[in-house]
DNA sequence: TGAAAAACCATAAAATCCCATGATTTGATT
DNA sequence: AATCAAATCATGGGATTTTATGGTTTTTCA
């Protein structure tokens, strides 16, 4: 699997559909399905996004946990029963449901965040806003990345 | 099998009748049975729905406990011999058992919730009181969720 | 024979498919 | 390096299909 690198600004038609950068595509396509899972963030005000392999690899893991394990609850109510499984259309367009836009306090234009191996959509405002304090905190902390 | 993911809500008709959402028929498309089975949950006031194959997953796991083995007597009581196999009509639906329903404290509408390799039904309302609990719970633990 | 269950038919709204277009990028050729 | 052709990409809109849901008729079976 390719990673998701870069930000990418898009417009959300009157038909709810925006395309999905060319580049997150290429990262997909070799997956069994040609499309993203979308969540709603539960630390950020943004939607989180996914492949489908990656989405059976979290359900592997929960069944492992045992079939009536109590953790798995809290998990599987806020993953599982929130996650969209959004197919492309031909052109690489999805249709974002409302209440994941309403989340992210998205209108008309969404900003696609690369992660490596996940990515997030913003609305570009809130994004921008919140990158400003990334960079403060890194200044602040320098923190030692080891690789 | 492809997952079980997100939420759907659907009325259920004057003859009992409600639609399976297509999102999850699509999942279970090339079953040998042609439906779902369901339980009542022993952990939640909601009914446990899953293929008929992972059914037999379940036997098999059981087969594992050792044939003597006591919690092997509840669970057979409690899973086993409260299922239900409940076959599609040609459109997708299905009745679900009046005293399923009463469990769930369902009336007229219900809320069918993706859990991964299975799924469950919820009084719609019950659902959303529980998700924000688990929600509250996930950012206050922080599990350790790794995607 | 009468009630319940199953099969059949209908429909409006929503989702998806299909085709089109302008802008931009890429690549080739000179 | 410059220019042009071809491919790619984001975006737009009409046409078609799917889906959830309701009602009617037929079958089952007690």
């Amino acid at each position: 699997m390719s990673l998701f690198l870069s930000s990418y600004e898009n417009r959300i038609d009157a038909k709810g559909r925006i395309s999905v950068p060319a580049s997150f595509r290429a990262s997909l396509n070799n997956e069994k399905f040609a499309g993203v899972v979308l969540y709603r963030s539960f630390t950020n005000k943004c939607i989180e996004g996914l492949s489908m392999s990656r989405m059976e690899v979290l359900a592997a893991a929960t069944d492992k946990m045992g079939v009536f394990d109590n953790t798995l609850d809290d998990l599987s109510a806020c993953v599982f029963a929130d996650a969209r499984p959004l197919q492309f259309d031909v052109t690489g367009r999805i249709v974002i449901p409302d209440d994941l836009l309403k989340h992210a306090g998205i209108t008309d234009t969404a900003l696609f965040v690369g992660r490596g191996n996940s990515f997030q959509i913003w609305n570009p405002d809130a994004f921008r806003e919140i990158q400003n304090k990334s960079l403060e905190n890194l200044r602040a902390t320098r923190p030692n990345l080891v690789i």
